[in-house]
DNA sequence: GTAAGTGCAAACGGTTTGCAGCCTC
DNA sequence: GAGGCTGCAAACCGTTTGCACTTAC
């Protein structure tokens, strides 16, 4: 890994095993073109509008896998859908922009320590960090004239 | 408790403006009576079963209304499904055993406290509490010899 | 050369909806 | 009696899968 690992702008990124394809790489590329959670779908027709069409499974089965090997990371939407994004920084939450997907990124050591303490007082184990706050940006609020 | 409100054993409840249906009543007798997360398909079952038959769609109608008014909690599975609960409390998370559905509530505060914090550092309104942690619990885990 | 990857189309599973008949208020 | 409610079946929508073909290694 730390031989020949250039920078991951999507293109050249050691893809942990899996066979290097034309369709991963460009699912990886647009991944890494668009900076808030976008769904498969979004991400197969950001595809599509960049010239760099792959299959609507295909990209479906990449961002699993991509995911998987934590090269990008995910949520889920409220409602039902799962979203990606490039992946910043392994263990961390995000508040996500409901309206435009803009995300802040939660700082993990707090949450982390939480679910520990959580952890030790029920006896659960595995907990997984389902911490995914859903707000309204600042931007997408609504003026408080109207 | 006051004046003529009886327990909530599932039966008697004020519907909150909703008409007082064999069929809704029999979804929060059912809701009341499950006291873990269930799907909305679990508990047409479990209506079923206990021979207070309703449509599919009609306990799916009568649980979103329920919970958009507060009378039962809810929940999305990690899988996407919707999972249902009888309320206990208004504002609070869980801790929910990802086999057996088992619930640990969370001391809600703690968590209120900590969204406040992030309102106000990002100014991100209207933050959904999506807190909501997937464990197993202590029965449901694999004994350490296995 | 061969196993992994791809793409289409069809299946899937949870959920929603249209509509005719029913029942609560 | 009128409008909300129900139930069926069909539509929906995101996602997964089977399978023949292609491609990276």
């Amino acid at each position: 890994m730390s031989s020949n690992s250039a920078p991951r702008t999507g293109d050249d990124v050691d893809l942990a095993g899996l066979r290097s394809t034309r369709q991963r790489r460009a699912v990886l590329r647009a991944v890494a073109r668009i900076d808030v959670f976008a769904s498969s779908q979004t991400i197969h027709e950001s595809l599509r509008r960049s010239g760099d069409h792959a299959g609507l499974s295909t990209v479906y089965r990449a961002l699993q896998e991509l995911s998987e090997r934590g090269l990008i990371d995910t949520i889920r939407s409220p409602d039902g859908e799962t979203l990606y994004r490039r992946c910043v920084d392994s263990r961390h939450h995000h508040l996500v922009c409901r309206r435009c997907g803009q995300v802040v990124e939660l700082p993990s050591g707090q949450v982390d320590l939480w679910i520990e303490q959580w952890r030790q007082a029920t006896g659960y184990a595995d907990i997984q960090p389902v911490v995914e706050l859903f707000g309204t940006c600042p931007a997408c609020q609504p003026t408080e004239g109207a």
